[in-house]
DNA sequence: GGCCTCCTTGCTTTGTTGTGCAACATCGCA
DNA sequence: TGCGATGTTGCACAACAAAGCAAGGAGGCC
């Protein structure tokens, strides 16, 4: 039954660019408007990404003045992405 | 650079039917024509799925007769799903 | 060969996701 | 109060993904 509830971390794990959001933040604390240049992506974009991955409970964020500030929801969030880096390199597919 | 590769895998685990299949592989190796009624789907259907997994590095299979036996591809996969599992259970979002 | 079972692939339909632009809300500052 | 910086949301469009049906390939058995 909640193989829901995994397929929708999943899915928010499932852009690019939202894993590379969540391997920035792996180094701190940041805020929107520095991932905008970062990821080199339109600021109603990158909004949206933060606000998937929020959603699915891997980050959480503050604000602080104009600013709001991006962090990782949990500790564990490292480990999970590299779990799956080393699952994705081990069975490096041929396709 | 391999955000891609983990984003990859990460699709792979982002539709609930297909973690229902690594979770019923857990319990050993199926072949296609069991998974077809518990999972009350079309055969064509399972079959894609099962492909989209195999792409992914997820599962393997091997031939027997007329069947296809599937398996985990990886003894890891089932750590992995219940790292996301806890990790999704943790931050249970109020939506 | 003919036939059955199992599995895959092509096609179509339907729904979801990602993106950019424009408009708007919020906060701090002068 | 007005303004600039920062974020978010509505809308439109393109791209992608999931499902079922129909047709076809592959293996085993008579």
């Amino acid at each position: 039954m909640d193989e829901l509830r995994v397929s929708e971390v999943a899915k928010a794990l499932a852009s690019p660019v939202r894993v590379r959001i969540l391997k920035i933040l792996e180094g701190g604390e940041r805020c929107g408007c520095e991932l905008v240049p970062l990821l080199e992506l339109d600021p109603s974009v990158v909004s949206r990404h933060l606000a998937i991955l929020s959603r699915a409970g891997l980050v959480e964020s503050r604000r602080e003045g104009v600013r709001i500030m991006w962090r990782l929801a949990s500790p564990e969030i490292p480990r999970l992405l590299h779990c799956i880096e080393s699952l994705a390199c081990e069975k490096q597919v041929s396709r």
